[in-house]
DNA sequence: CACCGTTATGCACGGGAATATATTGCGCTC
DNA sequence: GAGCGCAATATATTCCCGTGCATAACGGTG
């Protein structure tokens, strides 16, 4: 394809970014991390959450380790043993956590999204 | 006044993040990247705008390889040997890809202050 | 024409992060 | 009380990115 035969393409340049919140001891809440909060409310355990986004469950245990000691509240609370091995449930503070991310991104993304319209070099 | 305000500590949780402008390969140009050039226009050459970063000589050639292989025209150009050993200079497409990722920089930054300012866990 | 510092390029090495593997304890169920 | 699956934790391995080093070409200058 040539040069000029892209000129029906997308926009060449735009804007792409990240964000996160931080808390006391760094990142405290990620795209990521807000994820893998869905997961285990989907699932009912940190390992079968980890497991359906191909993440390792020393990785996940450590993401909710990081979140809970930053949070006011536990945000995954967790028992070991019993009817099917145990499992980690989501408390109010980590649904209150999802929707501080998820308002965040949404905002991030509308900006991205207006100052990518008008990018040009 | 409130409590927190009285012990003077900062808000608990902000927001945070990075912005990229992504080209045809990917990342075009960053925050790194941007300094890099501006160090490229201060010390008229690669090696020295990467010493003075430090960062190695190989990683700032590749960058400059990528801003210029992405670009309609080359963000920097170079010379080997003669008076010096050589030597780089930025071209106005570069001053202009300073701007521009410059802009997007410190608008996302307005964006992020305004933000933080009313996020409450 | 030898010298110098830079551009340009390949490749080996190292550090940090994520992954993989291994082991133990837990508590409900059968 | 044996078995199951998960939590919790330690250790080893892999992977990626940037660094470090080595080499060659370049072209003004003394």
């Amino acid at each position: 394809m040539s040069e000029d035969a892209k000129r029906g393409d997308a926009a060449p340049y735009r804007l792409h970014g990240r964000v996160w919140i931080d808390g006391p001891e760094g990142t405290f809440l990620g795209y990521g991390r807000v994820i893998l909060l869905e997961r285990i409310r989907e699932h009912g355990s940190i390992s079968a959450a980890a497991r359906s986004m191909n993440m390792s469950y020393r990785h996940a245990w450590d993401l909710v380790e990081s979140m809970n000691r930053q949070a006011p509240a536990p945000l995954v609370v967790s028992r070991a043993g019993g009817r099917g091995g145990g499992g980690a449930r989501l408390t109010e503070a980590g649904e209150r956590a999802i929707r501080l991310f998820r308002d965040a991104w949404d905002a991030y993304k509308a900006f991205e999204r207006k100052y990518s319209r008008n990018l040009r070099f």
